[in-house]
RNA sequence: GCCACCGUAGCUCAAUCCGGCAGAGCAUCGCAUUCGUAAUGCGGAGGUUAGGGGUUCAACUCCCCUCGGUGGCUCCA
């Protein structure tokens, strides 16, 4: 969507070794002004050839070391340069005709990266900027990126008091706040009866297990670089949990399994820990604690392809459920660094593959993307900007069940070894909640929002009508509040259409006379005088729909 | 982790460039007002300027370290 490229010719001189944050606007001033004095000459670019040992030399003597390194890998015996003014670039084309083609154009920041996008090499400045054919579309995408700034959940979380990062407590470690947690508690819910109606079984583990475990998982071999050190207790070492995949296996291995019992479906809401690079952490797209939807279905091998498109079908029906229609489905095959038989994975891609076409459902293969433990389809949802968030993953593992030794047994009376399916649907709760802010811009439909209702009274005379409004919406299970405050009803108007309560209720002289309410919406929208039966039986409509 | 930048009252931000009494709006608290659909008025309180060290007669301001954040890079739920 937001369009980077790197303009060469403003290239041309080099940043100064240190920005200051105002100097560094002031930098990109000058660079604007710059450019439009080059656009404004209509300088042509002209494309030229030249053999490759002309280049070599021609830009050593510039000092260009970068292009020269380029040039040394290039195995074509002449290479095209683009000309403009005294500036020559090494670049394939093709090139606007003239700068004056450029008609609108805005540079947006200044940020390190490394040398052809490798960390062992030299990190250079890059200067962002976009460029559109009109005045018109460029003024479109600034108002997209202002549009993306405001409904930032960062800014959101703070403004609506959702969550917060805390200093004292750590980076990546959320505090969910009342109004955040109401939010989670209503999600967990919803998953919660979803599953058990799925034929999901729930369960509760630990955060820590020795590290003897992980070492038995494969863990300590593949994962290490994303698990904590271990912590040691009376002489044994333990470790945080990075997955939850082996406590689950745990529970699978308690007693012997029948095959009638298969497939098992193990679902719990698995809090873990991973190590994050600081400079990965985000927000609560990326944390160092959080909280999967996560399932784990034991089945024998003849039964993957069903049992993915249960899934499939489930995670459609949860992510359709929280306002996301578009996604884009991914097949990741094996990665370099694998586990297992060769012929095992092609099985487990092509059960994958199978149930994704027999869905109708319209994939890319995302080649060596996969899990060192086996194949995965990824959903990406698209939200209402239509930008793209990674969520819903289903992973085939016939790893751990090898590595832990799992078994059935079969109606032959012989044993067998499951396969397993990892699958989370909303990822991770913490990612999730992110995303949904974003999305809704922190407006959540009802059956989501914080306070579903807030009472505003007129004057004190109405405040004992309206606690009486408030204990029997609180017994009917809604999340109402009431704002009694000695301030003018427009005020209280205002604070609640700021934090985005869905519904407000008006209550004064009249209403109390009548024994009714008074509804508006947060848009503003008035619903009308009703009678508090009346209330209850439309605000339980609105849940049951999750509207 | 790497590069650059930032951290001032609960929040949003001045004062930092060029060292010289740390300031405003909102929120909070008190008083007045009792009001009909997006801000009633007046007053009070609120700070070891992220933390630590250094330079200086003097540090929010300059230097170093640590922690945290932002934009990218690399990696990912």
């Amino acid at each position: 969507m937001q369009t980077v490229s790197i303009m060469t010719w403003i290239a041309r001189t080099a940043l100064p070794r240190k920005i200051w944050l105002r100097s560094k606007k002031r930098y990109l001033e000058k660079k604007k002004k710059k450019m439009k004095e080059i656009i404004k000459a209509k300088r042509p670019f002209v494309r030229k050839e030249l053999s490759r040992n002309d280049a070599i030399k021609f830009f050593s003597s510039l000092g260009e070391t970068y292009k020269v390194e380029l040039l040394n890998e290039i195995t074509d015996e002449t290479v095209t340069v683009y000309e403009e003014g005294d500036f020559t670039d090494l670049c394939r084309g093709p090139h606007l005709e003239s700068t004056g083609k450029v008609k609108a154009f805005k540079l947006l920041s200044v940020a390190g990266a490394y040398w052809r996008g490798d960390e062992k090499n030299k990190m250079l400045q890059r200067i962002y900027g976009t460029a559109f054919p009109s005045k018109e579309e460029l003024k479109k995408h600034l108002d997209f990126l202002e549009e993306v700034k405001k409904r930032d959940h960062r800014r959101l979380g703070k403004e609506l008091d959702l969550f917060s990062l805390n200093d004292d407590i750590g980076a990546g470690l959320v505090l969910w706040h009342p109004r955040g947690a109401a939010i989670r508690r209503a999600i967990e819910n919803f998953w919660l009866d979803e599953h058990h109606k799925a034929g999901y079984q729930i369960l509760y583990t630990p955060h820590m297990a020795k590290l003897d475990l992980w070492k038995k998982t494969g863990h300590l071999d593949f994962y290490k670089e994303n698990m904590y050190s271990p912590m040691e207790i009376e002489g044994l070492e333990y470790e945080i949990k990075p997955m939850n995949c082996p406590f689950h296996v745990s529970i699978f291995k308690s007693h012997l399994r029948s095959y009638r019992e298969l497939p098992l479906r193990f679902a719990e809401l698995g809090t873990v820990y991973r190590y994050e690079r600081s400079g990965v952490l985000h927000g609560l797209l990326r944390v160092r604690g959080f909280t999967q939807d996560d399932a784990h279905i034991f089945c024998r091998e003849d039964q993957i392809e069903d049992e993915v498109l249960r899934v499939l079908d489930f995670t459609l029906f949860i992510l359709k459920t929280f306002g996301f229609s578009d996604y884009d489905i991914y097949l990741s095959t094996r990665p370099e660094k694998y586990v297992g038989a060769e012929d095992a994975w092609t099985k487990a891609t092509g059960a994958l593959e199978k149930a994704l076409i027999d869905k109708g459902l319209k994939y890319e293969i995302d080649p060596g993307e996969g899990v060192f433990y086996g194949p995965k389809i990824d959903i990406k949802v698209r939200d209402s900007l239509g930008r793209q968030w990674q969520c819903s993953t289903i992973q085939v593992d016939f790893n751990i069940p090898e590595r832990l030794d799992i078994n059935y047994r079969g109606s032959d009376s012989k044993d067998y070894r499951p396969i397993m399916i990892h699958r989370a649907l909303m990822g991770s709760l913490e990612r999730f909640f992110g995303v949904l802010i974003e999305h809704y811009a922190g407006a959540f439909p009802f059956w989501l929002s914080p306070v579903q209702i807030s009472l505003l009274t007129i004057s004190e005379r109405h405040a004992e009508y309206a606690r009486g409004i408030l204990n029997a919406l609180i017994k009917e299970g809604i999340r109402v509040d009431m704002d009694d405050d000695n301030e003018k009803i427009g005020y209280k108007i205002r604070k609640a259409t700021m934090l985005k309560t869905p519904f407000m209720c008006i209550i004064g002289d009249k209403e109390m006379e009548n024994n009714t309410i008074n509804i508006r919406k947060r848009n503003g929208d008035n619903v009308g005088e009703m009678t508090i039966d009346a209330l209850t039986a439309f605000l339980k409509n609105e849940i049951s729909n999750r509207r």
